[in-house]
DNA sequence: TGCCAGGCCCTCTTTAGGGCCTT
């Protein structure tokens, strides 16, 4: 995939974003190429807590949070790096939430859309023991990228993840051009019926 | 007072429920 594409990960203080529920850190990579080839991350302070089972869980404690820069200005900066480029996410829904949240509070609206690791993994890598981005890593043997749940680790396994995905479809289904707006399309095909549908594309492709 | 996420998938489904996945 040639096209730029912004694999983004947060850490948070909880599931949904709103009240005292809110980002804790954002990571994100620069996709070109299947290659990493920018990084922005940031701890943010939004002035909330961190329960200790998520303390433990990330690392990130709320002394950490306390000399963090402030959350606007983290995610000004986070926005202004993605600018246009498509978006991608493991398991999307979780990451949207709060992209759009944390972009609303500053008056932004996203544009883009956003291709889930999590369901192209279910559709194209089904026979993984499970799809959590660190058994994936591990079952693919992905490279290393540092601590687990911590963004821009999980975001630059999402990437690698997301190189994987693309070369499944080249190798599997020989389609050349693997770009953002066909994963988002996958992702929107049932898991049942993903492969007949690769067929179909690929047979179209070849005719 | 009691509750507290939500989107998606799968199936013993669609007038539903349980599990996965993210923090």
């Amino acid at each position: 995939m040639r096209q730029r594409v912004a694999v983004i990960d947060f850490e948070t203080n909880g599931a949904s974003p709103g009240g005292d529920c809110r980002a804790t850190e954002i990571g994100v990579a620069m996709v070109e190429d299947g290659r990493v080839v920018d990084r922005f991350q940031s701890l943010m302070n939004a002035g909330v807590w961190v329960p200790p089972m998520i303390e433990r869980l990330t690392g990130i404690s709320n002394a950490m949070l306390k000399s963090a820069p402030p959350a606007d200005q983290v995610m000004l900066d986070a926005a202004r790096f993605v600018g246009d480029a498509p978006l991608a996410a493991h398991n999307a829904s979780f990451d949207r939430k709060f992209w759009d949240y944390e972009l609303g509070l500053l008056g932004l609206v996203r544009r883009q859309d956003f291709a889930c690791t999590l369901m192209l993994s279910r559709r194209l890598l089904p026979q993984a023991p499970d799809h959590k981005l660190g058994t994936l890593a591990r079952w693919a043997s992905l490279p290393d990228t540092g601590r687990a749940h911590r963004a821009m680790a999980d975001a630059e396994m999402a990437a690698h993840l997301m190189a994987l995905l693309s070369d499944t479809l080249r190798q599997e289904f020989h389609l050349p051009d693997i770009d953002h707006a066909l994963l988002c399309k996958l992702q929107k095909v049932t898991a049942a019926k993903v492969k007949p549908y690769l067929r179909e594309l690929q047979a179209a492709m070849t005719a």
